[in-house]
DNA sequence: TAAACGCTTTGACCCAGGTCAACTTAAATA
DNA sequence: TATTTAAGTTGACCTGGGTCAAAGCGTTTA
């Protein structure tokens, strides 16, 4: 990422709401969060809506356009951020000569699939619960590796759009966010999330069966 | 795909029930299908199991991998099946000398991406009937572009794995087929497919509130 | 040919989560 | 500061699909 940040940086302010790109429209770049944080979302024609992620400082937007030269989803900032734009034409050609930036290039794509899939084994195998723990969890995990608390943070997204996420109605979201608060694993204020019990919210994740 | 083919080739049978590669093992090639079909699945701590794919001829495997050099789902064959291995360090090295073969991939990993929020979309959002007629239609898709009917084919997965991919239990998919046949828009007979009315299959994938 | 096994179908029942509605709180706008 | 609007919580009720159980088929093994 640091590498790709040096290679090529036209950076882009985009403000709360605001669509980074849209669905259907000739792909160019590729997009590095440099601040703030953003959602990607596909709308099909009946007006139905997935997010199918949010990403923070440092993540890259865009990978899914490379087949088709086209975007695929929606991005839009969920707060006021910048992001810088790496135009894919000028990536792969440098990478020609950078072999190490061409097979970081290749993780990173790697690394999204991955992603994926652990999302499909979320909304394929999980239930309510244990969806929100995974995802609170998940966003516990980069928050620490930017150098935030691991158990204190505020959210940016909507209960509507981590439903829309976590293959929820935004109504089961917010009952599952009681409910964990009620058994004083995490403390909810809107959008202000504590984690009081970080191994037990991880138990959640796994087996609700088991009688927690 | 074709020049990948030619450039690297170390061909491997692989019997029906066998694993290609399996969770946790060290990564060192891709492997493109030639023959067959194979399934990749994750398995959870607690047993849980979900799979996250169905390869046919011409399909790539192993591109989760990558990121972490270690394969992330064990691959098994749904049939006997052939496959050629591709060692990824060679790729990356030939791909330096060779940029459309470079593109060719980013779009092959790019198209992988795509696909994944497609499966997303499916599981997040559609009802038990709509996920198995968007099923239907993209192996009857798949299947078209081997040079096969469209209309009539066999399935190499159980009821089961077909419930796990589109996040159902079999009992549900049995069902579903049942009641799409009762419509008269396909027929089932055990693992052999027809579909009668590819209009009102699609129409199945869309909206299942607007009583079709 | 029988026995055993795995896969599929179907029915009866139940519950997690969807739906609808009322209300509360917070944020944006005037 | 009041007013509107968006976001969140909670309750009551309902239903799609999960669960459990039984039976039907097809295929392999003895």
């Amino acid at each position: 990422m640091e590498i790709l940040g040096d290679v090529v940086s036209n950076k882009r302010k985009i403000q709360r709401g605001d669509y980074l790109h849209r669905t259907g429209t000739r792909f160019q770049t590729l997009f590095a969060v440099r601040r703030g944080s953003l959602k990607t979302s596909v709308l099909e024609e009946d007006g139905r809506q997935q997010v199918t992620g949010f990403y923070m400082t440092g993540e890259l937007l865009g990978l899914d356009a490379i087949s088709t030269e086209i975007y695929t989803c929606d991005a839009i900032a969920l707060e006021d951020s910048e992001v810088c734009e790496v135009p894919f034409a000028k990536l792969e050609e440098i990478s020609l000569s950078i072999p190490s930036l061409m097979h970081q290039f290749h993780k990173i794509m790697s690394r999204e699939i991955v992603r994926d899939h652990g999302v499909m084994l979320l909304l394929g195998s999980m239930k309510a619960e244990e969806r929100l723990a995974t995802f609170l969890l998940n966003l516990s995990q980069r928050f620490v590796i930017r150098g935030y608390s691991a158990s204190d943070f505020n959210l940016r997204m909507t209960r509507e759009e981590i439903g829309s996420y976590l293959g929820l109605k935004l109504e089961t979201v917010s009952r599952a966010f009681s409910k964990l608060q009620d058994e004083n694993i995490i403390n909810v204020d809107n959008k202000h999330i504590q984690i009081n019990d970080m191994d037990r919210l991880r138990l959640k994740m796994g087996h609700s069966s088991c009688a927690a």
